[in-house]
RNA sequence: AGGCGUGUAGCUCAGGGGGAGAGCACUACCCUGACACGGUAGUGGUCAAGAGUUCAAAUCUCUUCACGCCUACCA
């Protein structure tokens, strides 16, 4: 075995070989209850990011566990059209040929769409393999392909036949940049510094152009679509203008003073100019007073013939002319400084234009209404648990979701409207002609909203609305695991999508992970440069040390901030666990160990020895509280305990304890030890398997007698009982070399220096421990031999020592020891004990306490006070005793 | 404006009513036959501030401060 787990070249191998032996899917005929995960698509342009690796990680550890427990796991890859981003994609390239998407026309632009596809849509795919995600390759799917796009098209009809789906002129988001709308919460916030521009509108009949109600905006450039002013009823100020008539100033159109709740008193100067047409409240205002709409700004965001001779103006520009013009006509009362949030496109930042158009809805509310009760009643869970609030906060606050899209790229919308009746028809077939008029058909040019689509993931990737063998099987799934960015967009659709359309909830947990942040806990983007790209790091330190990262960071925490210094740290730790496996391997001798089946139980041998009776129980525990924390997702807790387990317990003890034994005569005693050395390593491989599963699964094929895959083997279950008593035992063992080490160290006796420590104790326990562990433990610390001594013995002049709860420990160094120094490090501990002492005498004398506490904890507290006791007695006495040599 | 979250060792974080913890970093010593990507022993903290509840608070409650995030129709 070489030295070092090479990474570089052997993880590739590693995983063609898992894809090759078909293991990824689902066994047939499984016993198993089914563990179901589908993972949240990937933009079939993109490339993996952090997000992506986090998420994949967490999904493949799941299924990897599920799997060895014997589940029938099906973990469904796939990937997303994502409307707006990949048209975007490639639109960019086709600008670098000078070419516009207009140009080639629609169908020769879709053609070129799905090109880019073909040739960039595997990239992701080959990505994930490398981080090892063993999803079912063979159930991969995509949201535009056939099945899906039928189960889409499926949706849109039958919530149109419910009346859930509408079609309807709204104010809708409008980006003038990639020319479609936005559902509200593809609109992001950005926040800017503008002006309040205070603007006099002369009132008809005012005695003169001053006599003016003066309104605040910060869009000055809309005033052309103002159909109203409007001030609040309780207003004094104006009272007595409300019914009149105010003057929009440079095109002098008349329009109504109205009073509306809405306005704020305080706002500005408390009157407020109604532009319906572009602005979501005054759009509200504009239904409760009736008011016309006018569309002073087109879809490019250009003022119309509304504006007059603005006409033809772009937004920004129409703004500055009229400000100016204003100034020169005397009509900007005063300009102000303002801080608020613009909407902007969340693709490309540009501002949004609020627009009224004819779009197509979907009727949230009712769907939301199952969405919540799901969650409610415990259906799905959220975790973490906090979660839910955020979720329900949303739902309960839920607005129609415009689904229409102006794009070209997605699942076109089958409605089709006829030039000659003018009916609109929605069809699950392409219909030849209209219906009611056999008139000529025309479809609807637009798009869906990619979540829409991706609001059906669960199921449609398992056949729906097919009654499939999978759907059957698989359906609901398990868990899903994702950001919690996307529980808006994503997760809450699939849940009123799933629970509408197949009356079941798509998952029982719904894992939220935190969102990767560079070290310093910056968001990653490409225009800070601070994005880290998973592929770099894997190719620097192995996908295992990356996912073991990214599991041990994985807690409750929104940010993740992922140095990569931790990540080389977490190789050190592959290199470990590698290394271990080469000492056990190394030192089996050679002889048949039969088949691995036998290894893995049946540890209970007689001959066993203490260590291995220590590490065997300790292996239970460690087992079950892996298992407890993959049960509850708890991917850094599980990290946590096999790193210290593997590291602390496993190596720095228990292969170092069974040394001695390996290297001694006993012939027998040898034997079984590295029996039971191959028995542990199977078991720490296979319960670390999950989440490093590349370096797991190599050492697995160096290990005599092993068949097939680790991936395949079964994760070890905690069926025996503990044992205590090894445990304590090598609990006092462990205790005797620290003791011995730390005096070593405190009184700089050489390294090469040999020591002759003296235990002193009457405990039966102790002498028998001492009497056949005593030559194991002089090697730990470089002692020369170990001996009991009787309890009545004087410690020697020159020992140093401590006490124990099982007797005292002496360790005689000659002229190391500095009477001095143990002087003062006696009196130190002694203040130490007093100031314990006397917090646990004050407890127990406390009747709340003892009523109070659990009767475990004031007897814990009873024996630590009649340890600590003793000990001060015992330091009292070497104090004077120390004191007395002083002199 | 509301809601949520965070504040514990130099850094990243775990813990959570009765002994302040881990990893990395740091110091000293050690290349001992799995691993120097190693070993052993250490240094280091008013657990953000203040008040309250309690025999006991890093932990529970309230207030304050700082920093994040989300939602929202203040033009």
């Amino acid at each position: 075995m070489e030295k070092n787990f090479n990474h570089a070249q052997l993880e590739s191998q590693i995983y063609a070989r898992w894809e090759e032996s078909g293991l990824f899917a689902p066994k047939a005929n499984s016993q198993g209850a089914p563990f179901v995960i589908v993972i949240p698509p990937p933009n079939v342009t993109g490339n993996l990011h952090m997000g992506h690796a986090l998420d994949n990680t967490l999904q493949d550890i799941l299924i990897r566990y599920h799997r060895m427990k014997g589940d029938d796991t099906l973990w469904v890859p796939g990937t997303d059209h994502a409307g707006i981003a990949t048209q975007a994609v490639v639109e960019k390239a086709l600008a670098l040929e000078g070419i516009k998407r207009e140009d080639l026309g629609r169908e020769k632009f879709v053609a070129r769409v799905w090109q880019w596809k073909a040739e960039y849509g595997g990239n992701i795919a080959r990505q994930l393999r490398r981080l090892g995600a063993s999803c079912d390759w063979g159930r991969e799917r995509f949201t535009l392909d056939e099945g899906l796009s039928k189960a889409v098209r499926e949706v849109f009809v039958r919530l149109y036949e419910e009346d859930l789906i509408y079609q309807g002129d709204y104010i809708i988001n409008w980006c003038p940049r990639c020319l479609t709308a936005l559902a509200d919460i593809e609109v992001e916030r950005d926040d800017r510094k503008d002006s309040l521009y205070h603007i006099h509108y002369p009132l008809e009949g005012g005695a003169s152009s001053l006599d003016s109600l003066i309104v605040a905006t910060t869009r000055p450039e809309t005033m052309f679509g103002d159909t109203a002013v409007a001030v609040n009823p309780k207003d004094e100020r104006y009272k007595t203008l409300i019914g009149r008539l105010a003057r929009i100033p440079l095109i002098d159109r008349l329009v109504p003073i109205i009073a509306d709740e809405y306005v704020d008193l305080e706002f500005g100067t408390g009157a407020l100019k109604v532009t319906p047409g572009h602005d979501h409240n005054d759009f509200q205002i504009g239904q409760r007073h009736n008011l016309p709409i006018i569309k002073a700004i087109d879809e490019r965001g250009f003022l119309t013939e509304a504006a007059g001779v603005y006409k033809g103006l772009e937004r920004d520009q129409a703004r500055q002319k009229v400000v100016l013009d204003l100034e020169s006509q005397g009509l900007l009362a005063k300009i102000e400084p303002i801080a608020h949030a613009v909407g902007v496109c969340y693709r490309c930042r540009t501002v949004i234009e609020p627009l009224v158009s004819r779009q197509w809805f979907v009727r949230a509310t009712p769907l939301a209404k199952k969405a919540i009760e799901a969650v409610r009643d415990g259906r799905t869970r959220l975790r973490p648990a906090q979660w839910e609030k955020t979720y329900f906060e949303w739902l309960e606050n839920i607005r129609d979701w415009c689904v229409s899209r102006q794009l070209w790229w997605g699942h076109r919308i089958p409605a089709w409207s006829c030039s000659s009746c003018g009916k609109v028809t929605v069809s699950r077939e392409d219909p030849a002609s209209c219906p009611h008029c056999q008139g000529q058909l025309r479809q609807d040019p637009d798009v869906l909203d990619t979540w829409f689509s991706s609001g059906l993931w669960p199921f449609s990737t398992l056949g729906w609305p097919e009654k499939t063998a999978d759907l059957a099987r698989f359906y609901p799934t398990t868990v899903l695991v994702t950001g919690f960015d996307i529980i808006f967009f994503w997760v809450a659709r699939m849940m009123m999508m799933g629970l509408w359309l197949t009356d079941q909830a798509p998952f029982r947990d719904v894992v939220l992970h935190p969102l990767v942040r560079d070290a310093h806990g910056q968001k990653m983007s490409k225009s800070k440069g601070n994005v880290i790209d998973p592929i770099g790091i894997i190719d620097l330190y192995g996908t295992d040390a990356f996912r073991f990262t990214l599991a041990a960071q994985a807690g409750q925490n929104r940010d993740m901030k992922l140095n990569p210094a931790r990540v080389a740290g977490y190789g050190k730790f592959i290199n470990k666990i590698w290394n271990a496996a080469r000492f056990v391997l190394t030192n089996l001798g050679g002889e048949d160990y039969g088949a691995l089946g036998d290894k893995t139980d049946g540890a209970s041998t007689p001959a066993l020895s203490l260590p291995d009776r220590w590490i065997h129980s300790r292996l239970l525990a460690v087992t079950a509280q892996c298992r407890e924390r993959l049960e509850n997702f708890e991917f850094d807790h599980l990290a946590d305990v096999i790193y210290h387990f593997v590291w602390d317990e496993f190596c720095d003890w228990y292969l170092e304890l069974v040394k001695p034994i390996l290297y001694g005569a006993d012939q027998t005693a040898i034997k079984a030890t590295r029996r039971n050395l191959l028995i542990s390593l199977v078991k720490v491989i296979s319960l670390a398997h999950p989440i490093i599963p590349f370096v797991t699964e190599e050492i697995w094929g160096k290990i005599p007698g092993a068949q097939g895959f680790l991936m395949n083997a079964s994760y070890p279950e905690a069926t025996e009982d503990l044992d205590p008593e090894a445990e304590s035992q090598i609990g006092i063992l462990m205790d005797i070399a620290r003791v011995v080490r730390s005096i070593r160290a405190d009184f700089g006796a050489p390294p090469g220096a040999k020591v002759a420590p003296l235990v002193k104790t009457g405990d039966p326990e102790v002498l028998s421990l001492l009497a056949n562990y005593g030559p194991i433990l002089t090697r730990l610390m470089g002692a020369e031999s170990l001996k009991a001594v009787e309890p009545s013995a004087q410690k020697p002049r020159d020992a140093a020592g401590a006490t124990r709860v099982w007797g005292e420990i002496w360790v005689p160094l000659g002229g190391h020891i500095d009477l001095a120094l143990e002087l003062a490090r006696l009196d130190k501990e002694a203040a130490q004990l007093a100031k314990d002492i006397r917090q646990a005498t004050g407890k127990l004398h406390n009747p709340d306490y003892v009523q109070k506490a659990p009767s475990e904890v004031v007897e814990e507290t009873r024996e630590r006070l009649d340890e600590m006791t003793k000990r001060a007695a015992v330091i009292s006495q070497t104090l004077t005793a120390l004191k007395e040599m002083a002199q």
